[in-house]
DNA sequence: CCGATGACTCTGC
DNA sequence: CGCAGAGCCATCG
């Protein structure tokens, strides 16, 4: 059809990739917006997860408070209602939130499990 | 079409 | 640990 319903779906797509993908993030564990990307099929494009988590719906009942900064650090700028939600959020289920930042060492998914939940060796 | 912006990341100093 | 620069990509004026 018109091109630009074709653009819609794509759009629509990445979107969707990406939901997925931060739907699949365990509770209590955390991951980096590249992370997200890079296990939704677009690498390089940790921008993109921050523009769709932005966008996405609430209704979704996303854990997008589990989605970091490569560092640790939360995302969002702080001081907005977003950010201590997130920090709220986190510390609800178990997950250290110090001064803004987690310690990914410690709830990052690449510690140990990381084949074990986001390889899937097919169990 | 170009420049600016941003829920990003990496490298170098 | 902090700061600057560069790369990256979609959206907006």
């Amino acid at each position: 059809m018109t091109d630009e319903l074709d653009d819609d779906e794509a759009r629509a797509l990445r979107a969707q990739r990406i939901i997925e993908a931060v739907a699949a993030i365990p509770r209590g564990r955390v991951a980096s917006y590249g992370a997200i990307a890079a296990r939704a099929g677009y690498p390089g494009r940790a921008r993109l997860i921050g523009r769709v988590l932005g966008d996405a719906p609430d209704r979704l009942k996303l854990p997008w408070h589990r989605v970091l900064r490569a560092d640790g650090r939360i995302g969002i700028p702080a001081g907005t209602a977003s950010y201590r939600e997130q920090c709220k959020r986190l510390k609800a289920e178990g997950v250290t939130v110090k001064d803004g930042r987690v310690p990914m060492s410690a709830f990052g998914l690449d510690h140990d499990l990381d084949r074990a939940i986001w390889g899937m060796p097919g169990a």
